[in-house]
Formats: structure tokens, C-alpha cells, sequence
DNA sequence: TCCGGCGATGATAGCGCTTGCAAGAGCATC
DNA sequence: GATGCTCTTGCAAGCGCTATCATCGCCGGA
């Protein structure tokens, strides 16, 4: 193993085998195309050489980069993670490099990360923020195909994989009043999402019962960390709610811990409701009641895009929607 | 906006400000080698032309291509999560993109993702696991920087930048018994590092109490939802131990909720320690006692051998040890 | 006045690959 | 035996950028 060697070219590939530099690219994108003799040839030349493709030059040439840029708020306690390690799977098998982007809690850096992202050339961007104004200028220049998860969006241009946050806001009210609660108390987090369903929730609330249900708010994103002070302001309420519904399992993980730490008893006296399925709600002591979000689909339906965009086809249906389903488990 | 119309390329911005281009290249890469008059008109026709750079062009001639893979085993409970996060916040500032690879619990796809990062040229590796017989070879021919992390290894080449697993075990051995305890068991997941820490757990608590300590294994990773069986074979244990010592705060999370939901008070009857201080240990009730690892030290020193790597200067020191702190809460 | 030196710029040869085009070979058809 | 296909293959022109080298003023020192 000679270190400071060059590493070998396509062409090194092609003289060992003797064939053009055609026919080794056309073997390596498409084994088929060429014959079984020049292929036996090429795959020793290649194992010989312990060649290594230069996607950068491949990319350059094609101008299809084979990379996908993933844009999500942040890594830890985060309801996309099932979703993105999905996503990432179903990528890298299908031929795809992820590029990762964190655009902060509040999509600070959402825009960068764009950016950055044309600027690698990538065939899409997944991203669970929505293009701003910014962001549709650059997209729209670059005819870069943009897909958002976790929304149902017909404004904006390029394709949105999702489900309808009202709906799961409606489903959750009346599951919970045909369960029997009287006094529901909402956590909304501070994000467009969170809104939507903490205003159809209540919508759907008073409709059903005739009564509001309270509501507070917290920074987004609504983790496991929030819970001590929301629990604090819970207690601070006139009437002290039987069920709280939340952004998150994370969340909802905490208020069940705290509601018990403070002596109470989980669903009987304070019941809770998550949200997003995370492995740790069918684990929680009691189980968490939940929505399920299905991240793998979501990244299916990612990848059949791309791959449809990349034939060079009109895009399609430019809005899917996965649904969502809601477990009843113990906690609520 | 045309949709259509080809993006700008150097030239074009060239063309446009009536420079080389040459120039514009100079600019976009170093604009103090450029006259201050140049600078502004390159600067005008870049916002005109709306330019973005093609990085896969600029890596092809330069060989560079500022990207850098981290390759993680999961996503979900993942005590490296805040690591990486950190990891990728730092590289974003220092204008590398993030080349995410995640190469299973038990690292099967670790050198697919080894395999995959050479082919997009990246300018080095960052990995939790250590080089194999294979990965090597492929690195070596490449003389690609090679990072592990959360490891100190002398071996494999390339560097590494972590901490002393040994030394995690017997200080906390050593904690452990000077509060105190008396049955420590300790459940320890099928990876070389929480062997590692595992031993050298068990030889330090035998030193100290000429006794010794009991042990369970779970499969990798260690996460919440091993709590359950894991406290079942505990309370078929000949005599319950009264302190547990696990690889990650949430299997110590989910054991702490497991023991409070069969009655036992933590950690008066039966203690807990976590490991990794992700954020749910400070919040949990009880907070977790805890071993802190610096996640972004380990960027920063990540990033500084990355860059030092680029000057073309020999590799410095090839270990970094950027230690732990053990942070005793109220679980241990 | 002349020359070395220096900062700023342009011309240009690649970086390693893909792909349209053309050509050669083999073969069935009439 | 000429014609027209299909299947393989090679040639060569880029893809958009970087970096080396040469050039051109211009200034200070001799």
C-alpha cells in the first residue's frame, strides 16, 4: 500500500483494463450497457487498482449530485428523529448522500443551510421548515426541487410530504372528550405547526363541549426539559386541568414525571397526551397515548419524488398526505 | 425570475464586473487579495446575477472539498447526540458542510459510509467507531484524515479525541463506594467501550470492597426501552443490588421510572447512575448522577486537527484527551 | 534615469468524470 | 451481395472552478 500514491482515475482504471474512460463510466452507472467481456475486465482493473469513484468530478459532469440536503431545527429531543433516521436510511440505500443541516431551534441559520445546499448542487432539499421569501428566490433560480416534511402545504412552491396538523388538532379533541375530560389544558409551541393544531384543537373543543380549554404557550421546541415550569404554571391554575395535551412525547415524558413527583397519579388524577410516537412513548410508565406519525413512508414518498424529478418528468401531485394515526395507550 | 434560465456561473460574473475570472474566483475565496475597486464591482454582479458558487466544481480543481462525514451508529437515543450536534454547529461555522452516515447499532453499513465519504472526497472522517481491517485499507490508499472520537486509540491511525473509558470505570467505582454503597450492578451494553468501562468498573469496586459487582448485558445501544426487562432479571437477582450503573442517561432514566412504578424510592432503595449527561439528566426527577462529556471540545479539537491537516503539515499529536467530569446529582 | 520589487490581474491548463456523436462489428433480411 | 439494424465501443468536448505563471504598472532607491 504505497500512501503518498495518487489514487487512481478513471482513467488509470481504463488503461489496466484496456478500454476507453466511456466504457469504465458506463460500466459504473450502469453495469448493463457494456459487454459481459469488458465488464469482467473493467471489475478486475477496478479491484485491482482499488479504485474509488470521484463523485465530485461525476457530479460536475452530470450535474446530478446524488446528495440530498436534510434541514431540521436541531438533534436532541426532536420529534423528526424517528422521521430523519428513516429518511437517511432509505437514502443511503437508495444511492443518496445526506447532507445534514441544523437550522436552529427558530430556523436561524434555515436560509445558510439553503445555501449551502445549492451551493453543493444537491438533486433536493428535505426540510421540515417552509420556504421564506429568501429562500424561494434561491430556490426558484436554481430549479433545486424542495420538499417539505411534516406539512401539508399548497402555497408553497415544490412538494410538501405530510399530514394535516388541524385534523390531528380535531382527532385529539374528540378522542378526548369521548373519553370523558372535562377541563383540557393545551401546550402550544411557538412554531406555525404547534399553532395550527393548538387552534383547531380548541375549535373542535368548545364545538364538542361547549367549554374552552386553557392553553399555554412555551419556546419551541417543547422538550422534555420545559416540563418542571409547565408543570409549576399548571398548578398555578384556577382549576387544575384532567388532561394536558402536548407538542411532543419528550414533553409529555416530563409532565408525566412531574405530575407523579408532586404525588399525583397518571392518567386518574392529571392525564396526558404526546405527540409524534417516539420509541419512548410505548415505554413510559404509564405508556404514552400519542400521535403516529410514519416516518418511513414520509421518506418513501421523498425518495419516489426525487427520483420522479430526476427523470426530468413534470412534477406531480406536489402535496401528499400520509395521515397520522392517534394511539390510545395508558396516559390518556 | 426565470425558472429556466441556466444558473450564473463564475464567468458570467466575470463577464458582468469585466474582470478575469481568475478574479471573481480570488474574491470569493480571499477578497483581500483583490483591489478594493475590483472587490465592489465583483461584488455588484454576484447580487445581480444572483451567483451561487458550484462547490463541486471549486472541490474538483481544488481538491478540497470542504465536507466532512460523521458517521454515527443511530439517531434516536443516541448518547452522542449532543456531540454531534455540537460537531455539526462547529463545522457549519467553520464552512464545512455535514456528510451524515449512519452506519447502524452494531455498525454495519460502517464501511459503506467509509466508502461513500472517499468517493465525495471529504476532507476527513469523523467516526465514533474505530477504523477496521477494511476501512483502513480504503483509508490508507486514500490518506484521508481519520477522526474517532469518544475514544482515545493508539493503534489505528489517524487521530483519535476522546477520553479514558477505564478511567470512567473506576471513578465511578470509586464514587460509588466512597457513598456508600455496597451491591453495585452494572449493566453493560455489547459495544467495546461499555466493556471497557465495565472492567474496569468491576476490578476498582473489587480493589476497593474486596467485593464483587454483578453485571447484566444488553444489546447496543443502551436506551430507554431496555428498562423494563433489564429491572426484571434485576429483581430476580439473588439480593437486589442497591445502586445500577448503565451506558446512557436514558436507560437510567428508564430504569429510575421502572423502580418508582414497582414502588422503590431512588435512590434510597435503589439507586441510578447514567452516563453522557444529555439534557433530560438534569431534569429528570430525580436528576441523574451523571458523567459529563465536553461534546463541544470534541468539535473544536475535531476541527482543529481537521484544519491543521489541511496546511499539508505533518499530523501533531495523534490522541486528544479531553477527559470527563463525573457530576453527582441526586439518582447515585 | 534605470532597475529591482511588489501588488494586482489575466491567460490558461487542468481537476476526473459524463455523454453526444460517430464508427465498427455482427447479423438477419431481401 | 448489398442494405439496414442493433449492440459495443472510442473520441473528444465540455462541466465550473482553481492555481500556476506571466504580465503590467508603479514606486522607491541608487
Amino acid at each position: 500500500m504505497n500512501k503518498a500514491a495518487k489514487t487512481a482515475t478513471l482513467g488509470d482504471v481504463a488503461a489496466r483494463a484496456g478500454v476507453s474512460t466511456a466504457s469504465v463510466s458506463r460500466y459504473i452507472n450502469n453495469p448493463d450497457v457494456v459487454s459481459a467481456d469488458t465488464g469482467q475486465a473493467i471489475a478486475d482493473a477496478i479491484a485491482e487498482t482499488g479504485y474509488i469513484p470521484n463523485l465530485l468530478a461525476g457530479g460536475l459532469a452530470s450535474s446530478k449530485s446524488r446528495m440530498v440536503a436534510v434541514l431540521i431545527p436541531h438533534l436532541s429531543d426532536s420529534i423528526f428523529n424517528d422521521t430523519i433516521e428513516a429518511m437517511s436510511e432509505e437514502l443511503a440505500s437508495a444511492g443518496f448522500t445526506v447532507l445534514l443541516g441544523l437550522t436552529g431551534p427558530k430556523g436561524e441559520r434555515h436560509e445558510d443551510m439553503v445555501r449551502a445546499s445549492l451551493a453543493r448542487r444537491v438533486d433536493a432539499i428535505i426540510a421540515t421548515a417552509p420556504q421564506t421569501q429568501n429562500t424561494s428566490d434561491l430556490l426558484g433560480r436554481s430549479s433545486t426541487l424542495f420538499i417539505q416534511i411534516w406539512e401539508l402545504s399548497e402555497e408553497t412552491p415544490g412538494i410538501s410530504i405530510g399530514f394535516s396538523h388541524e385534523d390531528v388538532g380535531i382527532d385529539i379533541a374528540r378522542f378526548l372528550f369521548s373519553r370523558g375530560f372535562a377541563r383540557p389544558h393545551i401546550v402550544t409551541a411557538d412554531g406555525v405547526r404547534a399553532r395550527k393544531r393548538g387552534e383547531a384543537f380548541k375549535q373542535e373543543w368548545l364545538a364538542q363541549s361547549g367549554r374552552e380549554a386553557t392553553e399555554t404557550f412555551v419556546d419551541i421546541p417543547s422538550r422534555f426539559g420545559h416540563a418542571r415550569r409547565i408543570f409549576a404554571d399548571l398548578r398555578r391554575l384556577d382549576a387544575m386541568p384532567d388532561v394536558v395535551v402536548t407538542g411532543s412525547d419528550y414533553l409529555a415524558q416530563g409532565l408525566i414525571i412531574e405530575a407523579q413527583a408532586s404525588g399525583l397519579k397518571v392518567p386518574e388524577d392529571l392525564a396526558v397526551m404526546g405527540f409524534g410516537n417516539s420509541s419512548l412513548a410505548g415505554d413510559m410508565r404509564p405508556t404514552i397515548t400519542t400521535v403516529d406519525i410514519d416516518g418511513k413512508r414520509i421518506a418513501r414518498e421523498a425518495i419516489a419524488a426525487i427520483r420522479h424529478a430526476s427523470t426530468g418528468a413534470e412534477p406531480q401531485a406536489s402535496v401528499v398526505n400520509v395521515g397520522f394515526r392517534l394511539i390510545a395507550r395508558e396516559s390518556a
